[in-house]
DNA sequence: TCAAATATTCATTGTCTGATGAAATATTTT
DNA sequence: AAAATATTTCATCAGACAATGAATATTTGA
């Protein structure tokens, strides 16, 4: 039984460079003082368009010569700054990691200073996610690929759950640390499925593939990040309270 | 300032066949009698190990050759029965969805028959869920590679939405319609976007990448479908009743 | 019994891939 | 102003890639 008539579109077709690339000068180019506090250019247009590529296609689908076309340079200068095609990777997911992880635990830390003891799980869910909405919601792509970067990677098998592990688990322990305040009777267990829920939500969210969209007949927009918070929030709050509040219920058998 | 020392290790190293292939024969292999129903077994057996490798590393992760080498085959016969790669991934997902597709249906069908009036959201979400938890339970890699393959491809952008959506929205507006009966008075947008936090949720779980075994410490295991649905069942339950229930206080501000 | 259909490998194609050493040009240090 | 260092392109490599046409073996069915 032979395979049908040959009509399956390919995944991604490579539209390669229509405009032949005007010949470019060698050798350093003049005016560019490259301080160590001031990166040149050339190296961030390197990381801004891997970070483009890398969300949309993974990091098999994406060849170092699209990241070099896509920035304006030589594939050579890729391999001067980032050594391996691993490395430039690596060197996009860290980038907006450390401003990211530092906001969320800046967030936690004032909301469970202002709460005092009247913490609740909705205000420190708010907390922890208010950081993320309000960069994506703010409009610039360069955080949008990187959240989509992120959720491909959280569910990515093999390599994914030890780089998100290595990267973001000291903020996750400072969430859970602060949900256990409002939660001081939860099982652990319980807390930590609990965050894995809202991970996996949060995720889908900030992979922005559109599907939301085409399922609800364009009634919901999956770049619509207020909608978006304001029912996050209560529908995980709500969540964690059922699941770990052991008197109101709890889980079902077992 | 140039790359640091080359400790970059790649992201997966091809280790190729060490034991060299023993010379196989040409030509159709005796004792096949390819009736209808029941195909060749290499045609499967490939199928199995698309299955694994594209689960595991994604579409461009994957090369034919490592499929044709796993299923002990020759890469022409890939291109034989499926034509391009392409042809041979979306074999692959829609393999299993059938099957799936009809015991969801037939699960909630079922619930819904048997509640009557007394339908409530955590009976509903329960029977949507019941057939996947019940499969991955079983231990079956090959349901288990399935639904991780799901997992990625529902978070992977471009064409992800639109390969989901066209395998799964049947199913998902069956889910919806009996949602509505739990929740009669629910807002439209409200309901698309928990069954949103529901995907999410189901997707990371099913994806399988041992990161809440890391997170925990081991003490949650990726594995542990029971422990998983128990779980499961409440924490989405809650949240749908918190938001599409517009009289117990519903979303927050906005 | 023999031709058609089916199933399989072999051998090869042209293209793309990540990577590298060398050369060119600029800036900084001595 | 020479030497050292930084940034950039060029030219090229060996290996991997998806794909295909032809060869070979078996089964089916007339």
């Amino acid at each position: 039984m032979k395979a049908k008539a040959k009509k399956n579109k390919p995944v991604r077709t490579k539209a390669r460079a229509v405009v032949a690339a005007q010949p470019r000068r060698r050798g350093r180019p003049p005016g560019r003082p490259a301080r160590d506090d001031m990166t040149p250019d050339s190296r961030e247009r390197i990381l801004d368009a891997a970070e483009a590529q890398f969300s949309a296609h993974g990091f098999w689908g994406v060849t170092i010569r699209e990241v070099a076309e896509q920035a304006r340079v030589d594939t050579a200068l890729l391999h001067y700054y980032f050594d391996t095609k691993r490395g430039l990777f690596d060197a996009v997911f860290a980038r907006r990691a450390e401003i990211m992880n530092k906001e969320r635990i800046d967030s936690i830390d004032a909301y469970e200073r202002s709460a005092g003891s009247a913490i609740t799980v909705e205000g420190v869910i708010n907390s922890f996610l208010e950081p993320m909405h309000l960069r994506a919601a703010q409009g610039d792509p360069g955080w949008h690929n990187y959240f989509a970067l992120v959720a491909q990677v959280n569910n990515t098998p093999v390599w994914g759950g030890e780089t998100m592990g290595k990267t973001f688990d000291r903020v996750i322990h400072r969430l859970l640390d602060a949900l256990r305040k409002a939660l001081p009777e939860a099982d652990e267990k319980d807390l930590y499925w609990s965050y894995h829920f809202l991970s996996g939500a949060l995720t889908l969210t900030l992979s922005q593939t559109g599907r939301i969209d085409r399922l609800s007949n364009g009634l919901c927009k999956s770049g619509d990040f207020t909608a978006i918070h304001a029912r996050m929030v209560p529908f995980i709050a709500s969540g964690f309270e059922r699941l770990c509040r052991p008197r109101s219920g709890g889980r079902s058998r077992k």
